[in-house]
DNA sequence: CAGTTGGGATTACAACCGTTCACTGACTTC
DNA sequence: GAAGTCAGTGAACGGTTGTAATCCCAACTG
């Protein structure tokens, strides 16, 4: 399937690839409806007009990143649902993977959160519409679990998207959190997730 | 206490306000680290220069953006602390308040939603600042509660926190749904808060 | 190997930006 | 009522922005 491609092509992702990588360093203290294009090819050290070749836009790289930054985030969420064992087990599991996710890509964390509710209504629906592909995905999973026996497929999903929204929220916590409060982050996050967990066991009571 | 301000003081008052009121205006389409000094002060209709007789920075705006916003929501937050009732009745009224906010500060809860882990740190440690205040305040509402009798005050701040991060959260997605989704959305928001209540009640078991 | 394609460089432009400085004139103070 | 204060003005500055037109040359195609 994956043709190996010609060097023209593999030069022209690898520039465009520099520029998202730029991009996304430029972002870690500033907004995407203020980031400009010349601003992104000084930091790759390329032209102002060979941004045009890759993208129309700024706002159209932001979409870009968003697909690069959720593809980190659908990789922990799929391997947080195949994880097996306990539920509280499984709880503290779900929250080291979180806590491993900010420590291995931290940019792609913070361009979520920031352009989550960002000025740029492109990206605003590309990060949501994600999200709600996730909270489908997560109710799925849910809905396997015996524990979820009796569950409505509504309730299921306003559970799913409460997990989903909690994570997005701790993830951005744990980027702000300085090394040395990590555990205090770490156990708050943990007892927030249980306490959840405690109402999913009642729901149906 | 208040004296009545000079004709000039007003005066300089009512253009501060003016220029707080455009800020917000713009932001609703951008966020603040995208915002210009004199997009502000063409829209209220005053010279560039006269923008520093307020503000040294869009930065130091922000800031003051932050305090007017977060006025309204205190506001919101100390009515569902005094509010009476069943839990239940609680619930859906707290919602309610919620739903209310939206509706009369759109453009704050905007403001609070973007900003708050936006491009401009001065204004994201104003924000979180705030909402730490908030949160304790929630705490110490909930501490009376006797609901919570025998609940350490580091899981009341737990709690609390939680219900905070949900509110706001909450408030950003009523911004985002159309009139004729409302009544959904607030039914999703009011099942969340059940589901935290529900584990809350069976937190010490 | 001749011809085409297309990623990137160069140059240029008009529009805009934040900031400075000197200035005005209505309000305040004594 | 004279002197002083100060919010707002207007012009000018150096710098940056997005974008258009044109050119270059290495990589492709037949």
């Amino acid at each position: 399937m994956s043709h190996t491609l010609g060097v023209r092509q593999a030069q022209k992702q690898k520039t465009r690839q520099a520029l998202l990588d730029a991009a996304l360093g430029l972002l870690e203290d500033q907004s995407l409806s203020s980031l400009g294009l010349r601003e992104v090819t000084r930091a790759v050290g390329v032209a102002p007009t060979a941004f045009y070749r890759h993208f129309c836009s700024t706002a159209e790289l932001g979409v870009a990143l968003v697909e690069e930054a959720l593809g980190s985030l659908h990789e922990t969420i799929t391997t947080m649902l195949t994880t097996t064992g306990s539920n509280e087990e499984r709880l503290g599991q779900t929250v080291e993977l979180i806590a491993r996710l900010v420590r291995t890509h931290p940019s792609h964390v913070r361009f979520i959160a920031r352009e989550r509710h960002g000025g740029v209504q492109q990206v605003r629906d590309a990060i949501g519409g994600q999200l709600a592909r996730f909270t489908e995905e997560v109710a799925e999973g849910l809905a396997a679990d015996p524990v979820s026996a009796g569950w409505s497929r509504d309730d299921l999903r306003m559970l799913a998207w409460h997990y989903v929204e909690h994570m997005v929220m701790t993830a951005s916590v744990f980027l702000e959190t300085p090394p040395e409060r990590m555990d205090a982050a770490i156990d708050l996050a943990t007892r927030q997730l249980r306490l959840v967990n405690l109402g999913r066991a009642h729901w149906l009571d």
